[in-house]
DNA sequence: CTGAAAGCGCTTACAG
DNA sequence: CTGAAAGCGCTTACAG
């Protein structure tokens, strides 16, 4: 029914027979407005397919309700999932979300920057990606809260959301070893990320305690190839590792694949642990022990952090850690089975 | 260095020694503009770290350069990739994805309608959500573009970009009677969706042409829990099937992982064919036969489609079918193994 | 509670 | 090529 071209609060206005500020204050929650005039305005807009214009309300509030979310390789199912939950999570809040698929290149992430600002987002959450201290700086500049997801930058003053992955990487080395393990190798996450440093740093920590060295560490790089190339490096030893932490499950489904792949039997021969848990790692195929990032909490925190600092942009920056736990399933021998 | 608050034409303007309106036309491509003064603003907007405000930009010229992204159901692996490729294509033609995650109750799209509405996005990409005829409506009435991506509905006018469903459904049906298969089972995508109910067709229609008929058919809803308790039903029937295709391979991951919980190899005791070729169906641990949708392609079609109709909104819709190839792997047995 | 008016930060005819 | 001015669709003091 309607002509096509937009409607605007001026055609409601006309066709309730009460000015534009009334139109919009129906429209603008907590303004004065009577209720008759509201039930005439609420038919008019209702008639007209009239819909408050956000471009404009954002223009002039300074606030657009939008949130910038940059992301990157979606195909390690950590971040997909991460992502609904993210968006539904803000969406709930009243925030839309602005999706920035980005490469790892530093020109790249200057684009987006730029992009994003130009957008006017009231916020950014950064998933995967290492953010340069430029970004920062400018962020700072332009005033917009910004929360690193799954991974931390310390010293740059950032808010971060990540589990405690020391903790965890520690957890890890205590188990295997009480499981009458030895000779445990790492191939770790990404060294230049702050979440592959501090796993390995955790397990090394832990195996310290119990007297051990690593039994060998390759960087993974957080790339499927990458980690089965290390895996069968690290197989083809003298005398090979007999558990092997890999620091994510997506890189940890391509090591099991490929012992398996050289008549290794897992976790008969080699136990192997990973680190997220995503849903995959349940699946029947894997049954892989891991360390759980708890990622309703870690969204929850993620999404109250970036909100309390939109509301307070004087707040100061947060890094949280949430504990993980280890979930044992098939992958590794655990203590008190036979060796 | 930057005084905090928002920088606009007008501060690089006074800066620059200019007007507002020649600042506005040194970003505004294709406007006539002297190279001094360009070069005038051009640094003045760098040394105030000036942006032009997106939104105002948006509010005048009528074109936000925003697609809305309705998205669902992340867990399976088909739509990270697709959101993945479709955000970069986008942001190779300058527009920005506003991303909406649906569930796909009825109330929950009409909001997301509204806001899609109120952020005046130029176009809509729907993935894995099905569209009332209401939604078509609204879109139409208020002139945007929509495409329907990996979901087609027939008699709605609505673009729509899938693979071709049916015929794949038809090259399984004779890749497994060539393999020697004759008690084929099907446990289908959702049959409320047009992809779901088009690939058991065209499986129909293959056994028909060998003078079969389906073993077994079950609704697998495009859910895993649901497949593998049909799995599971199927195979305890007194003659079990000796193939099944599944109508994606999210669901044949769970299928193969159930027919293994309960002893049976694949594809030695059961033949098992998805559809997708996501890239886990490459990975060791399942090794899926499946028809791949070429993605890029279905992508590329996608956005040139939605682009074609925001430039032209006249522009008839479109239904395209992108023809999908059988991908041979180890999860079936092939024509001239021994059974 | 309500309307007239200013203004958010831009683009774009319109004169010059 | 350039500036002054109107206007995109709203919100929000300001009077009444």
């Amino acid at each position: 029914m309607s002509a096509g071209g937009k409607i605007t609060s001026i055609d409601v206005a006309r066709l309730a027979g009460v000015s534009q500020s009334a139109v919009s204050r129906v429209f603008t929650p907590g303004a004065s407005v009577a209720p008759k005039t509201a039930a005439k305005v609420r038919a008019a807009a209702k008639a007209l397919g009239y819909r408050p214009n956000s471009l404009a309300r954002a223009m002039i509030t300074g606030k657009s309700r939008i949130i910038g979310l940059v992301v990157a390789y979606l195909d390690n199912q950590f971040y997909p999932v991460a992502i609904e939950k993210l968006s539904h999570a803000l969406q709930n809040k009243g925030y839309h979300v602005l999706l920035f698929m980005a490469s790892n290149t530093a020109g790249e992430m200057e684009r987006l920057m730029e992009d994003l600002l130009a957008y006017q987002v009231d916020g950014i959450i950064t998933a995967s990606v290492a953010i340069s201290n430029d970004v920062t700086r400018r962020c700072a500049d332009a005033g917009i809260p910004l929360v690193m997801f799954n991974r931390g930058q310390p010293g740059s003053g950032l808010s971060s959301v990540t589990s405690a992955n020391a903790l965890g990487g520690r957890k890890v080395a205590h188990f295997l070893v009480a499981g009458g393990h030895r000779r445990i190798a790492h191939i770790s996450g990404w060294q230049g990320a702050s979440t592959g440093r501090d796993r390995a740093r955790g397990l090394f920590e832990g195996l310290a305690e119990a007297g051990l060295e690593p039994h060998a560490a390759i960087d993974g790089l957080y790339d499927r190839a990458t980690a089965a190339a290390a895996a069968h490096h690290m197989m083809q030893a003298a005398t090979p590792p007999d558990a092997i932490f890999v620091g994510n499950d997506h890189m940890a489904f391509a090591v099991i694949d490929a012992l398996r792949a050289i008549g290794l039997r897992v976790p008969q021969d080699v136990s192997v642990v990973g680190y997220d848990d995503v849903p995959m790692a349940a699946w029947g195929a894997y049954d892989l022990t891991t360390v759980r990032q708890p990622l309703a909490r870690m969204v929850e925190a993620t999404v109250e952090t970036l909100l309390a600092q939109i509301e307070d942009p004087a707040r100061a920056a947060q890094s949280i850690e949430i504990d993980a736990p280890l979930i044992l399933r098939g992958s590794a021998r655990q203590p008190g089975e036979a060796p």
